[in-house]
DNA sequence: CTGTTAGCGCTTTCAA
DNA sequence: TTGAAAGCGCTAACAG
């Protein structure tokens, strides 16, 4: 592969120039511009972006660390960040956690020494080590979607407690009086708090309530729900309403419930969280507590860029609100089975 | 951060020593050993990845190119090529060209510029601007998927004309006679490899059909499936089955053909391609032509490997078998609605 | 406006 | 077994 100094060679002119007029720093006759440029064209030279990186003590590469890659909300968030953060110049590398807190700590010491400017993560749960990598290395972080109140760094994500009361609030409304409630994960803030939230809600109404909760994180979340809306609805007196705390869990769930014969919403209400664009067109359509994912994506990104240009101290939380996204999944009560 | 001349000085050693030990190449007395080791525990050392790079002149990275992150099925390639590669040691880079060639042209040039070692690439379309890049840099690739006969490169899809071929018999062995088909993509070479497939199939058993293809390319494929399906339901006669060849579409199109009041499979039989794990949760559940997505992956992080390991001139084109997935959402014809 | 030069952090001969 | 030193490709003083 060429290099610059190939290109100084064959324009008859020193690396310097071919830096400034590579870098537009610096001001440089026409006359040699041209001639480099030239050089560049001919040789097809691509600046080496390693020894840039090692010189300019920068990359302008930011991890992004998320429990799964394959993930309708995760998908969705990773991809926000990368069209922000493309515009700007910035690249990303991707990281499936796994919600695995070995794995994630892995892959942090990996962005470390990738040298990353900063790291967008979406943490799988409690389990810090990862932040400690990132802390030595001084290197900036934003959170996402899943808060962790002992960490410093800046903080970007919906009212979690304030979705799930307005979520059980909905399913209530409707006149559900035995509720199920399924949870994707213990170990995650986000979903504690939204459990929290519908508990409340619940609670204020003297709703009869069921809760599940997976014993181990899982990755088949489709599936969780799926076995989760089956525990449920065995359940003496079985729900008319479920509230799903995440939209995958909530399809997994609808899933469940056609096949022990039930019809959504007539015999049974289902209703997710997140807000991710399938659900739109589910059959019935799924009733979800919408995060608005993209800005999530958004913000995150840019404060992160505002943190890796300024040093700061202070750490900003920005809790973005949710909105309760009404569709055909849910219904009024009709009465007992 | 500390840097290996950190290392050296607090634990009395030269560079060299601190190289070998950190890399495990030559030997190092075990007191050395033991010296080097507590000191970089101490400072918390994590190496250079940068700077490693350029010296060795090879980074690990692999860029994985393809149209859109937030995606069942590109999502879940990228997974299995993710954690395939991650074994391997290697990291990943992934891109979303967002079906623009000028954008797949431009991320291309930045893998070239990170210096990967290779890169997987899911091409957008007929534009070869990417490949040349890689081709000038003699950066190895694979391409997935979508074939682009043109390319020197290894080759691993599954064969899309078979797959076309085979659903659309599903569908006639129904015994359904008026068929429409849904094309995700003009400029996809997939894309129309399944679609003469399924042509052939229904010419040959004389089976009256319809195809609507989009003008311009887009990444709204539910909503493209929901109009595509809308427009064929209007036509004269109308079908009694619609195949849509990718899975995301035939989830547009059954939200569609249940707004027009249709159910399926009793009025209409739906089906897809790619066998995402979300087909298997649907209402009903999809039929599809299964795709072995995570195998896809596999074989071509390894191809990469291979071809990374040593030059070659001879290219491999590897072609998976796909699967017919026969699920809820096809049925048998009943009559003329 | 242009060129020379000193490193960025690391690996790898080559000598000792 | 260990260390000294060169150099990967680039940028940024500094000098002219």
């Amino acid at each position: 592969m060429a290099t610059i100094k190939d290109i100084a060679q064959l324009a008859g002119v020193s690396l310097a120039t071919v830096s400034r007029v590579i870098n537009q720093t610096g001001n440089v006759s026409p006359a040699l511009r041209e001639q480099v440029l030239a050089a560049v064209e001919a040789l097809n030279y691509q600046p080496n972006a390693p020894a840039r990186s090692l010189r300019r003590r920068e990359t302008r590469l930011i991890g992004v660390l998320i429990p799964q890659l394959n993930h309708p909300f995760f998908g969705t968030l990773a991809y926000s960040i990368e069209r922000f953060l493309f515009e700007k110049g910035f690249r990303i590398m991707v990281c499936s956690a796994e919600e695995d807190a070995d794995r994630e700590s892995e892959y942090a010491q990996v962005l470390v020494r990738q040298r990353v400017d900063g790291a967008i993560v979406a943490p799988t749960g409690l389990d810090l080590a990862w932040a400690e990598h990132f802390a030595h290395a001084r290197i900036p972080i934003v959170l996402i979607d899943r808060d962790l109140p002992g960490v410093p760094a800046n903080r970007v994500m919906v009212d979690n407690w304030q979705g799930g009361y307005q979520g059980a609030l909905h399913l209530i409304a409707l006149g559900h009086r035995h509720i199920g409630v399924i949870s994707a994960s213990r170990h995650s803030q986000a979903m504690q708090d939204r459990l929290q939230g519908a508990l409340q809600a619940l609670r204020d109404h003297n709703v009869v309530h069921q809760v599940y909760e997976p014993d181990v994180e899982t990755l088949q979340q489709y599936d969780l729900g799926f076995h989760a809306a089956l525990h449920l609805l065995k359940q003496q007196p079985a729900p008319s309403a479920i509230f799903a705390l995440t939209d995958v869990a909530a399809i997994g769930a609808m899933h469940a419930a056609v096949r022990e014969g039930l019809s959504i919403p007539d015999q049974l209400s289902v209703m997710g969280f997140d807000g991710i664009e399938l659900g739109a067109y589910l059959i019935p359509a799924l009733t979800t507590v919408a995060q608005p994912i993209e800005q999530l994506g958004n913000v995150a990104a840019e404060l992160l860029l505002k943190s890796i240009s300024r040093a700061q101290t202070e750490y900003e939380l920005v809790v973005l609100p949710t909105q309760l996204t009404q569709r055909a999944s849910t219904g009024a009560w009709r009465g007992a089975r």
